[in-house]
DNA sequence: AGGCAAAACTATAACGATATAGTTTTTGCG
DNA sequence: CGCAAAAACTATATCGTTATAGTTTTGCCT
């Protein structure tokens, strides 16, 4: 049944097809300086006719470098949004590097350290990208401590000199208060992610500043995070409006979370851009075609898992070098010079 | 900086402190017969005491076993739906099992047989999940072929013996077909998948059976697929009730996709619920917060990606057991038993 | 006690790569 | 031409694991 797979060429093919020994060819193929021109090139030739790829296992056990840069991935309960997103790009842009690109989940109630050290343990990558960042995070002490490669999606509050990309969160928190200002709102309350996560005190203080500014305050929903499963922040929602009856605008830190505040809102007699306005973020790229239509900000996860895996891989190569940081503005749909988010057409 | 990480515990670690030899040790945790009961005890006690851990280099490198499950990933120019569940939900599952999930993305215009054979013949994985299946599919009888562990997340017509995981698209066209015709809908419309994907075949014949039954036929939406990008389909179906205005049922094989049908159907002036019905199947789980809402199947991708994850397994370690095969029945969301889609409230 | 098989262990080699030290060949120069 | 230095190559060891063949020890039976 199973057809014998052929054996993969190895150095020792290549050695024996050129009649060089075998360091000679394995120098050869990596430029070393003592060897000659007319060899290096007789050997490179060679080892493109055979279709030499170098064996990852013997490379791995020889050096220590495994060629393998890991996704640490915290997952909700529910797995939306831009998860999908930001493993393709990442698996991407690396597609054509050397590196592979592992995906080590944990879940939500797990202590997040735990995957992080059995890869540093066990030296099972080279690199580690981390999401979730937390205002202190210890697994970035763990990383940092250790010397270990590690980009994060997020920063902690201490930024150091360490390679991250983030979404500027506080500028989203003040285009958000911004736009829902204009539009006439008065009591806005945020749908906070948990917060012990950076990004959602980024997003917290963003809003705040820009609502003191205007004499008004800004509330949170306590007792959900947009972590929770759709079911629990559209009753979540509900009853906090049951509650607070003269909130009059909503920031949603995710596309599904917004999705559910809507018909929270709904359930609570309110009419999308008339009784109360959401504010969104779309990570997921078609927010733009929910019905009712709601004021957001887009983030382009896919530039994210990019950068990521640049960063992480200069972060290897070449440690030495300034790590790679970006940081990326809020950018509202629709009106990319204002923000007020006109859309296409109104709801009805 | 970078303090210096201590050596992982390897077999010689193991042999010094026990004072037996290297093979013994390995003997001794591998469980081979010829080692005595005391000494394996004892052994097993210092692995577990210095915590140690195989390395994967060394295991890979003399085994030629690899312990990675590679996922090849067709990718969309927007990857969204359900991308990252499946991801997160087959990483979750290989969690406690020694294999690791490499990611290996490629693109709609790339030949889908690239990655399958840079896998085999770099032997980088012991088993790959395959997603977008064709009716006849190049990758199955290569791998087939050559004797290499798979799983087909969907199936080929001639799906023989092979472990596969599929929901059944069959069902769902039915499905769709008599809800759509139990609202009234006498002319529905199918926003198919790519023609050659071997599910749209099944959605199209399971549509057409319960239509034609009723002295109906199935329209097939020409010109879009339901793996274009939001704005294109929005487009393509508001085109398509210009040219077919007696249009007044939609059948669309995903959550996105069905979003930007509605989009379109609303640039038609159609009122979703009044003079159109929408049915969609819901993978990722926030369809039935949509407004309006739409008729609907669930499928519950975590569910297959941890099947999967077990076919996988069980293809490598177990080759000669008959394979893992499942096929899921679509379920209507609201009504278990019924083909209707009551929701909990209606639009307006 | 002697013999002999079974049990329990050890020695060696190998997977495929590279680092280090050593050897041969070529080159340059007086 | 001879000799030292530079250039170009080779030999050997090693990373951590396991397969194979070989050796020692134990236990049993007569």
């Amino acid at each position: 049944m199973a057809a014998k797979l052929p054996k993969q060429p190895t150095l020792r093919t290549i050695s024996e097809l050129s009649g060089l020994a075998i360091p000679t060819v394995s120098r050869a193929l990596n430029n070393a300086p003592d060897i000659g021109a007319k060899t290096k090139s007789r050997v490179h030739q060679i080892a493109r006719d055979i279709g030499y790829v170098p064996n990852r296992a013997g490379l791995r056990l020889r050096t220590g470098k495994t060629n393998v840069i890991s996704l640490v991935l915290g997952t909700d309960n529910e797995v939306t949004d831009h998860t999908g997103q930001l493993v393709s790009s990442i698996a991407r842009a690396l597609r054509d590097t050397r590196y592979h690109m592992i995906v080590t989940p944990y879940f939500p109630q797990e202590d997040p350290l735990r995957p992080v050290r059995y890869i540093v343990e066990t030296r099972s990558a080279d690199a580690v990208i981390l999401n979730r960042i937390e205002t202190v995070d210890a697994r970035i002490d763990y990383l940092t401590e250790r010397g270990f490669p590690f980009v994060t999606y997020g920063r902690t509050d201490a930024c150091a000199g360490q390679p991250f990309f983030d979404f500027d969160n506080m500028s989203f928190g003040r285009i958000a208060a911004q736009t829902l200002i204009r539009a006439g709102r008065r009591r806005i309350a945020l749908l906070a992610p948990p917060l012990q996560q950076s990004y959602a005190q980024h997003m917290l203080t963003g809003a705040q500043a820009v609502l003191n500014g205007a004499g008004l305050s800004l509330d949170v929903i306590a007792g959900i995070n947009s972590d929770d499963a759709g079911h629990v922040l559209r009753d979540g929602v509900a009853g906090y409006l049951g509650r607070m009856p003269q909130t009059d605008g909503l920031i949603c830190p995710s596309t599904t979370a917004a999705i559910a505040a809507v018909v929270g809102c709904e359930r609570q007699g309110r009419v999308i851009g008339e009784t109360v306005d959401v504010f969104a973020k779309e990570a997921i790229p078609f927010l733009e075609y929910f019905r009712p239509q709601l004021k957001s900000v887009i983030e382009d996860v896919a530039e994210a898992g990019t950068f990521l895996a640049r960063a992480a891989i200069q972060a290897i190569e070449q440690p030495d070098l300034p790590p790679l940081q970006r940081l990326v503005e809020a950018k509202p749909i629709g009106d990319p010079t204002g923000y007020t988010n006109t859309g296409q057409q109104s709801h009805r």
